[in-house]
DNA sequence: TACATTACTAACCAGCCAGTCAGTAACAAT
DNA sequence: ATTGTTACTGACTGGCTGGTTAGTAATGTA
């Protein structure tokens, strides 16, 4: 004690400036915890952690949201559901052929999600979603729903048209999905071992896909 | 406190008859951790909850492994690094084509790891990675290291015999693991969103890698 | 039965972390 | 300046868990 009053002295000089920043706090909050949700998983990333990358303290986080989990809710709002609406709008004024369409979407989906620290969240689900019940469960209403009404939605129209043949759409679905999953799971988990000129290149996979 | 007192002559009828079996308390308790780790994860699996599952107190647990990781690589080594003095000496007494050798190391991995729970440590792995450097690096050189080697034996068998193609060895490799880990992935994170009738067939799948 | 050995247990400790709250200081209004 | 409001802080709590250890009881031996 007498240490810490004995050298006290030297370090005010960086003492921090307060700031009150109410309309800021919450994006610099969410920013703070996507890089962080992202690179360590949820359950590893300590709220603290967030608080300081966001440069406020955790009783500030705390201030902004009710608990950890509802960041998390947050962050998934914020860069991924969040979304849907605007791709959902996007559907109705679409006018070319459906096939079009969905190399559209799928495309747009790599750009706006798939390529950002964003599609971290989809292989963090995917590994911590049996130990968070309640995540798994908004995240499915969420994200995996929407997302397949969508698709959904793109393949009927394929169908009505008579630009498909008939299909199944439940089968149909994933055989959209699981190449995106895919490619989102070789970017966070393999870069490891791979060198730059193996990873995959999104376009022409996308493409290929598509036969 | 009243209440324990009270109900404590309720129970004891099912006091557990304690059992000295030293033999036996290793490979129960890595077939506990095996199944606890595949299924909650390595950081959110319970010392305690390993240790009840094989029947035994905690602190038996820490008289057979001496830490939490200790026991973790342990499970490794038995379900699946163990493996690869076997398979290395199978490869010196194959005496078929390179295809046909590639084909039946590729199935037999099926059956013996990623068909069983032992996959699960693959999917762990790669979500957990990051936050547990020294797992990671062990995994690396305990599993990734001669996995690779073991692959790219055989490719360079068939070069030498004239059956394949010159090929670029880091990159050939990969083509082959690729799809493996994917097949894993599937089956470990997928199954939720999947109907048994969605679910991958692995023999088809492995021969349509093949070409 | 008496004694020795040791596999096993349960209570305990130390450290970590989500979440709380009494207090502090930035800013506005007067 | 003075006062009021409130964004913000950081010390604290309670619960949890990896790891320790003093003690207990199962088994062998004579």
């Amino acid at each position: 004690m007498s240490t810490s009053n004995f050298f006290c002295s030297n370090t005010p000089s960086v003492a921090v400036k307060r700031e009150r920043r109410k309309e800021a706090r919450p994006r610099e909050l969410l920013d703070a915890a996507l890089d962080l949700f992202v690179e360590k998983g949820f359950a590893a990333t300590r709220a603290e952690e967030v608080a300081a990358r966001a440069g406020v303290s955790k009783g500030t986080l705390f201030l902004y949201f009710q608990s950890k989990e509802e960041l998390f809710k947050a962050v998934v709002r914020e860069n991924i559901s969040g979304r849907f609406t605007e791709w959902n709008a996007e559907i109705e004024e679409f006018d070319g052929d459906s096939a079009a369409m969905l190399t559209y979407y799928m495309n747009a989906w790599w750009e706006r999600v798939g390529a950002t620290k964003a599609s971290g969240i989809t292989k963090l689900m995917m590994s911590e979603a049996k130990n968070f019940p309640e995540l798994a469960a908004f995240y499915q209403q969420e994200v995996i729903q929407p997302g397949q009404t969508l698709i959904r939605r793109i393949l009927q129209r394929g169908m009505d048209r008579g630009e498909f043949r008939a299909l199944d759409l439940d089968y149909a679905v994933y055989s959209v999905v699981a190449p995106m999953i895919y490619l989102v799971l070789s970017k966070h988990s393999m870069n490891v071992c791979m060198r730059d000129d193996q990873l995959i290149d999104p376009e022409k996979y996308i493409a290929s896909q598509l036969s």
